[in-house]
DNA sequence: GTTCCGCATGAATCGATAG
DNA sequence: ACTATCGATTCATGCGGAA
């Protein structure tokens, strides 16, 4: 493994971006300030002027990308009057008339939301993950997430009866012959876009509300070792530090110095004795 | 229970709607087909112009909605030229210009679709569920979904549980517990916004098969017996088959004769017997 | 060293109350 | 009338201390 690089930069994605060549950045995974959300920590973007204000940074971001890189942002809307806020889906829209593809929405269903029961709702379970890239031939590395067909397998394939095998065979969905039985044969399968994952609550003094495994997961799908991470929106950190545990350059920009010094607290911390090899440029 | 009608209705749902008094319907849950570029499938309404054909039967879903009513719409973009198309968020935009309140979106995880695999993406194993209103002040009987506890309470109940148990017992002869209902009140929570159905595909005659336990959740959640449910784009019948089998009164309208002849056969099928309160009217 | 249990808390949401 | 703040509601998870 060749030298890994974990930059950590303080300042305003709109400008910091800037600094950053073309073309150079293999995966942009990030979940930036929920609309009148964290109002404390960052100014607190109202709704109505949600997508203004990121399509600056986005622009930067479709700059800075590979063609063959990918873009996913974590986003949720919330519930305000009764009602979800649609500017999410006007993002969007507004992200595809700037020139990204929509390739796919993932689901992060986390399994331990935050409780609550209301007269007019449940509680909400999950977020979207949406995927989007700069041209149809971006890199995915499918095999690199595949899962232990036990969870899966238990649950349906083992009761799958010998017409079910060949009905499905018959059936011509989408030109897939999906033959089932070939699944049976095999240790580990794909996943869905469906993805489970708890959120982080420890007691810690510091919590991350980005698991680890959510990060993890998309640089195991759309980079290699050696490729580029970047994180627009850092937080707490926990990009870069799985971009530098998996052997992957990143990039994390934060405007919270707070948030900046205990990034570099993370990285730092291993880089003497576990990550000796690793260079970190701050 | 009084008399349970069960109208399955031949025809155009823009035309046959204007038969329906206004504000009659509790509860309104569809699958309308979705779009899609090939023609030959059921509908063959293309994504561009989704929104067009959709709104004036949604001014008629919103006329005969009572304002405690709520509107179910299952619906799922497809992937189109490696993007997801936008219709559905053109959709949600345009249905609230429309009038309508959109309350929330339901994750329907279909938890046991079949791996898969294209080259860009993985299996989709989930469709939108998306909930409307009229006014904020609908129907939801939310303790008529209540799921067991999760695991974890079990450790917790089993040191308590040991005088109660006793206590239960000891009453069990002298009547009912007073405490038997908060005790099951213990052991049931309310669910999330993701549901977990397992895909049906035992219907080689309708290509968007709904399980039934998507509709009877629903149908649960937002009316009582003797409410009245419709299914604008019924297909098979599964719409109407659940609410007649829960007690409620429903309408079912599909523009297929193969199909409205399919739904009346699960209809009628069961009404001697099992429903002979029941009246069928066609 | 395991296993078990207590406890804090997490990108929440609504209705009521206050300014 | 409209905005801002507060209290009540509620459950899965992981940590830390105890058995």
């Amino acid at each position: 493994m060749r030298d890994i690089t974990t930059k950590i930069l303080f300042g305003d994605s709109r400008e910091v971006l800037k600094k950053i060549d073309n073309n150079t950045i293999d995966l942009i995974v990030t979940s930036p300030p929920y609309a009148d959300r964290r109002k404390n920590t960052y100014g607190g973007i109202t709704p109505e002027k949600y997508v203004e204000w990121f399509l600056p940074i986005s622009e930067q971001l479709f700059r800075v990308l590979k063609p063959t890189g990918t873009f996913i942002l974590n986003i949720k809307e919330k519930a305000d009057n009764g009602e979800r806020n649609a500017y999410v889906l006007e993002l969007i829209l507004a992200l595809k008339r700037q020139g990204w593809l929509w390739t796919e929405e993932f689901i992060w269903h986390k399994k331990n939301c935050y409780p609550g029961k209301w007269p007019n709702r449940f509680r909400d379970a999950w977020e979207r993950m949406l995927q989007f890239n700069k041209t149809r031939d971006f890199n995915m590395y499918q095999g690199a997430v595949m899962v232990p067909i036990g969870d899966w397998a238990n649950g349906r394939l083992k009761n799958l009866s010998e017409t079910d095998k060949i009905r499905d065979n018959s059936k011509s969905g989408s030109g897939f012959g999906k033959n089932i039985s070939n699944w049976l044969k095999r240790n580990m399968v794909y996943p869905s876009n469906v993805l489970q994952f708890a959120t982080v609550c420890n007691n810690k003094n510091h919590s991350a509300a980005f698991p680890e495994e959510l990060p993890e997961w998309f640089i195991k799908l759309f980079t290699q070792e050696n490729d580029w991470v970047l994180d627009p929106f850092l937080g707490s950190g926990t990009t870069s530090e799985v971009a530098q545990r998996m052997g992957r350059n990143s990039i994390g920009i934060d405007i919270m110095p707070e948030y900046v010094e205990m990034a570099k607290a993370k990285i730092t911390q291993k880089e003497p004795s576990l990550f000796s090899h690793n260079k970190i440029a701050v």
